[in-house]
Formats: C-alpha cells, sequence, structure tokens
DNA sequence: CGGAGCTTTGATTTGGATCAAGACCAGTGG
DNA sequence: CCACTGGTCTTGATCCAAATCAAAGCTCCG
C-alpha cells in the first residue's frame, strides 16, 4: 500500500520548526524535498532592497521543491508562519522506493502540475485583478485548498497569516490590506478576527474574487497526498 | 542517441498555426504535449470582462505543458504570436519511448522546473517591480532565453511583441507600456524599431530590472531541449 | 504594567490607468 | 500609383487606486 510507503519515509526524519523562521534560503544547495506534515509555511523571493514577494503557501500535506535536486541551487526561501513540521524525503526515496511506485510518482507529478498551475493563476491575480478581488482571490485559495486537506470546520478556519504576509502575497500594501480586508468584511463575504476566518457564503466570495476554482483541479481529491496521510506520518 | 529518438518522434505529427491563432483553449481536454519547433507563442489567461493576463512567452525549443494529460482540462489558452510550427508528442511517446530513455525523462523533468521557476519569477515581477523594473526585466529574460537558444545575433534578435502583448504579459496599460519604452529607450538601455531588438548594454539593463538570472538556472545548459535539436527535426 | 507585534485610522502623494486624438506605418485594391 | 484601411505606436490631459507617511489603538504575554 502506497500510504503505508509513504507514511515509513516521511517517518524517517522528521524536523520541527516554530514559527516565523527560515527552513531553506535563496542560494542554498538544494537537498531534500519536503512534506509539510503540520503548521503554514511560505515560499518567498525578495530583493535587495527589501521588497518581498510570498510567491506560494504551503499548508499541511502539501510538498515543496520537488525534484529540485536536479537545480544547483535554490532561487527561493521557504519561511514558515506557524510551527512547523516537515519530513524530509532524500533524493533516494525517488531513486530507489518512489521508482518502483507509478502511483506515488503519478502522486508526485500531480503536485507538481497543480503548483505550476496554481502559480499561473497567482500572476493571473497579480496582474490583472484589483486589490479587492485579488485578496477574495487569494482568500478562496486558501480556503479551497484547506476545505479538501480537512482543515476547515463548517465554515470556519484556523487563520494564522497576518496582514503583513497578506500583503506580501497579495502585492499590496499591508495598509492596503487592512482596508480591504474591511471592505469585504463590511459585505458580509467574510469574518476574520483573532486568527479566525469564516466565509459565510462561500459563492459569493467567488463571486468577488473572479475565482474559478478550475486551475485547482480538485476532480482527483482522492489521489493526491491528503492530510490524513501525513497525519498518520506524524502520529 | 537521445536526439534521435526525440526527432524521431517531434519528426511524425508537425502542425503549422499562423500568427495570432490559439492553439489550445481554456476548457480543452489536454491531448499532447506540444514542442515549438518555431515561432513564437504564449500561454494566457483571460477574465470574463476580456482582462487578459500572457502568463508566458514560448520560444522555439520550449515544451508546453509537460504532462498535462494527467489533468481533465485545460486551464489556460495557448495562443501563437508569429506564425508557429509545433509537434505533437502524444501520450504514447511518454509512456512507451521516454520511459526508456531516462535523459530524455530528465531533460524534461528539467524544463517543467525551469518553468515553475520562471513563473514564480513572473510573480514576483508582477507583484514587487515598477513598471520600468518589470519591463527591463521580461526583456532580460526573453533576451538571455533567446541567447541560449541561439536566437540573438550580436547584441540583437528579432522581437515580434506587440507593446499590447508587452502590456499584457507585465500587467500594465500599452500606453503606459510605450511610456516605458521611451524610458529605457532614453537611457539607452534598448533599442526597439520595427520588429528587432538590441540590447547594447545586458549588464545595465539588468540592473535595471533588477535581474538576477538564477531563477532561469542555466548552469544546465548542455543537458536541455536546445534549438539545434529541434531545428533538425523540422528540416 | 510595559512592551512588541498587529491592526486601524486619517492625510497626502503618486504611479499608472483611462480617455481621446493623432501619427505612422504596411498591405490592398481600385 | 495613390487612396484607404486596420493595426500599431505616440502624445497629452485627466483621474483614480493604491502607496506612503504618521499616529494611535489593540492584545497578548512576560
Amino acid at each position: 500500500m502506497d500510504h503505508v510507503i509513504l507514511n515509513r519515509a516521511a517517518s524517517e526524519r522528521v524536523r520541527h520548526f516554530g514559527p516565523r523562521v527560515d527552513i531553506v534560503r535563496e542560494g542554498d544547495k538544494p537537498k531534500d524535498v519536503h512534506l509539510i506534515l503540520s503548521g503554514w509555511a511560505c515560499r518567498y523571493k525578495q530583493l535587495e532592497d527589501g521588497r518581498r514577494q510570498v510567491v506560494s503557501f504551503f499548508l499541511p500535506g502539501d510538498i515543496c521543491d520537488i525534484n529540485v535536486f536536479i537545480l544547483r541551487e535554490m532561487d527561493h526561501s521557504i519561511g514558515t508562519i506557524t510551527p512547523v513540521s516537515i519530513a524530509d524525503l532524500p533524493h533516494e526515496f525517488f531513486d530507489h522506493v518512489a521508482a518502483r511506485h507509478p502511483r506515488i510518482v503519478a502522486a508526485f507529478w500531480w503536485e507538481t502540475l497543480v503548483d505550476a498551475a496554481i502559480q499561473r493563476e497567482w500572476t493571473m491575480n497579480l496582474g490583472q485583478r484589483t486589490a479587492l478581488e485579488r485578496t477574495a482571490h487569494l482568500l478562496c485559495e486558501i480556503w479551497l485548498r484547506l476545505r479538501v486537506a480537512g482543515l476547515t470546520r463548517g465554515d470556519s478556519c484556523d487563520f494564522p497569516l497576518t496582514q503583513a504576509d497578506l500583503a506580501d502575497a497579495a502585492g499590496l500594501s499591508k495598509v492596503h490590506v487592512n482596508r480591504t480586508l474591511q471592505e469585504l468584511r463590511a459585505n458580509g463575504l467574510i469574518v476574520l478576527k483573532g486568527r479566525t476566518l469564516s466565509v459565510p457564503d462561500l459563492d459569493r466570495l467567488m463571486r468577488a474574487g473572479l475565482f474559478n476554482p478550475n486551475y485547482l483541479h480538485m476532480e482527483h481529491e482522492g489521489q493526491q497526498l491528503d492530510a490524513a496521510t501525513t497525519d498518520a506520518a506524524v502520529g
């Protein structure tokens, strides 16, 4: 059973990090592939003058940097948002174990392709959407990804991102994110308070964000490496 | 020899398109992987109200949509800019041929990873850079990619993109792209006239665009599917 | 109770969008 | 050979979304 194999591999080398620390830094030599067991993290890039762009979020069950060990050096950093536990999947896992288990390989391919699709949608988001649409869109994406991972309860979920995080991801100033969130609240589209987000009417939020979920390719739910798998790996 | 295999596969099904037509449309069922033999194309996404974002450019030798046939439907469109010739690599190419030739598989992985890295950099570009930096950055990227593909002559190259194309890629209005290009010209950073671009001093242009070429991972030049390969496939 | 992070508010500025004409083509047909 | 047309590029005037600057208010925590 694939889960068993994956769990064993994942439980071999687990590391724990505090909140707001770097796991990987730009310029590092890539070594392992990381599987997020718990906690939130993000991938970001920074300019010399300090401008910072979050280019993706990692939620529990996500994989970072699949096969990057082909590359010579990291072109981005990965930092935690909350405390995070990760499993390092070493080079050899892919060379030996995964190669004999096509369904695992397929699952990794899947993740890679969806990841790329998300990155394209972010490009769209930053290039074309207004601040309100952009913020709503980002919240929709996170919401749906959490839901697939089984991390929502009813219409609520934990939401550890600060407004500064959202600003770095949305390419907006934090002051403007603040005002945009207020507008979303005023329209009854979100309730966001004390690290908890509620989405009373997802459809309306999706409409506000011109959100089309096609790019998440969720038709495939069963086959991905889901939160359940990774929970098992930790516990 | 890998080239021979690839060339044979690529020459089997070649299609030709005029300029400014769609090769693939959002919502289509993905079928083949496409190898660009000649011409320029782009991947783009569009909102219902017409706002359009170019999310990547394809130059000769590039591959679009590697392994996308895992996905159920396309989340973006691909359109030509110039006349384009493409080779369709069918599903079976990957299932049967490529699987026995690890260097080909590695080359495809490589392309996939670099593609993702480029997409992240575009996210950064749109999120953090000013119009001038953004435009300069985009020109640097295209320039370097063309150079690797052997498509530059000295400090010049063909440049079929209109200002409207650049606007859609940079997330700027076309009027503003026009003014930004004028500024780049005034600073002696580019010469752009009649579908030809010259870059008299690449270092200065790179500085203007806060351009760090690390994300293109060009250390690997020899191993990629380069323009020479694909030329052989056509000729 | 005194910070250190966050979040909120208000005032002001600005980069880039939008609107509206023209100018400059290159190709087409009469 | 010239007029016409449709696409592209350019310029100028005006407007607006979002940035920046500057202070407070919270809130959690030691």
